[in-house]
DNA sequence: GCCAACGTTGGC
DNA sequence: GCCAACGTTGGC
């Protein structure tokens, strides 16, 4: 048997892309292209693998919640999309040879019945620690401790009964 | 819209 | 290598 898989957290706006964005692609399947931060493109690139599962957690969203999970799909390649001087995403320093940002690809594994919101994550005991609740904390790819995904897709089971 | 926290840049 | 200035993130 493999070893466990890995576990994040992938943030994102809605407004931009957001998970009904996700659901509407072909297969449910994207890149996550424009990570332009060293700390998440090294998570990406050097630990990520393809089988890991990541919460996916809209930000700047009314409220700020985790909407579902995706599963890595495809591990890290060069990100295009610095490449491209039309891009949102373009970065002059990046090159073919050198191309300084990666990306892996994600399918769309669960989206929640209910978005969990950042607000009632505080306060559950296994998520002390989690990166997200973190004063200040921005990272745009985040690890995430076995415990803590299983404590958000507890409270996500929770939510879905309370409207069936 | 505010602003705290953080990352990056660049002068020295 | 230091650090001030600046730009960005993202909750509120």
């Amino acid at each position: 048997m493999s070893s466990p898989a890995n576990y994040w957290l992938l943030k994102t706006e809605p407004e931009s892309y957001g998970i009904e964005h996700l659901a509407a692609e072909p297969d449910q399947t994207t890149c996550w292209d424009g990570v332009r931060n060293y700390q998440a493109r090294n998570y990406m690139r050097d630990t990520m693998r393809v089988g890991d599962l990541a919460l996916l957690y809209h930000s700047n969203a009314k409220p700020p919640a985790v909407v579902g999970v995706v599963r890595v799909v495809r591990a890290a390649y060069p990100d295009h999309t610095a490449l491209d001087a039309g891009s949102n995403y373009y970065d002059p320093k990046a090159t073919a040879d050198d191309p300084r940002w990666f990306m892996v690809d994600v399918r769309l594994e669960q989206p929640f019945a209910r978005p969990i919101p950042l607000e009632s994550l505080r306060g559950v005991a296994a998520l002390r620690q989690m990166e997200l609740l973190r004063k200040g904390s921005r990272l745009s790819v985040q690890p995430v401790r076995k415990r803590e995904f299983d404590a958000i897709l507890k409270l996500a089971a929770a939510a879905a009964k309370d409207i069936a």
